[in-house]
DNA sequence: ATGTGACTGGGAGTCCGTT
DNA sequence: AAACGGACTCCCAGTCACA
């Protein structure tokens, strides 16, 4: 997945043909523009949550569907945490703090 | 999933507090600013597609794995085909027309 | 460590066309 | 039926000081 915009327009473009509808007809049930449906499917727009759902209601499918496949499936290669200068103490330490944050409860710290 | 937002900024937290990581180092792990991811997670801010992908990478999931969950299964509900004035038969056809146009085949009319 | 209001530039999204 | 372009409006990405 090099370009989330592609994959999703690649799959938004999927589902429409298999569902016998016309750009026009899809953007018409999301209430969306014509021109930007086309550009969506082309990978030319940053789709924002509110159209991803709006796209995926007129596709009749979730989004959780729309989001599955190959496609979207590749757990992306992420740097080492040592070259963010953030040690494995840290985030055990963040992870107790926000946990105390939002539980309102504190760890025992003996 | 009545707000895509609001469904979006739950799992957004939930995957951050289970890594052990704070806002901000989440927030700068993705390239974001801090109160920008706050704003996120409380279902403030439309989020897209470009910011979306740096989100799942810094959570070092996939774009699939964040939207999969009850959360984003449900299918919405969706208006009759008839109240939009389209019928099964102009879907049939309109599928027919979209495939011929990307395939550059035509059917068997006969 | 997180929430929030306010601000601005740029892009999301629309409407008019032509190819 | 779809790609593409221009011009437009308006909302949001991105940031700040402060609570």
């Amino acid at each position: 997945m090099t370009d989330l915009r592609s994959a999703f327009g690649k799959r938004v473009r999927e589902l429409r043909v298999i569902n016998g509808m016309t750009q026009e007809t899809l953007a018409y049930r999301a209430g969306l523009d014509r021109t930007y449906l086309s550009g969506v499917e082309r990978g030319e727009r940053n789709v924002s949550l509110l159209n991803i759902e709006k796209i995926a209601t007129a596709l009749q499918v979730s989004v959780e569907y729309i989001f599955s496949g190959e496609r979207f499936s590749v757990t992306p290669s992420y740097q080492s945490v040592d070259l963010l200068h953030h040690t494995i103490n840290d985030s055990i330490d963040e992870g107790r703090n926000a946990l105390t944050f939002y539980e309102g409860s504190s760890f025992d710290q003996n």
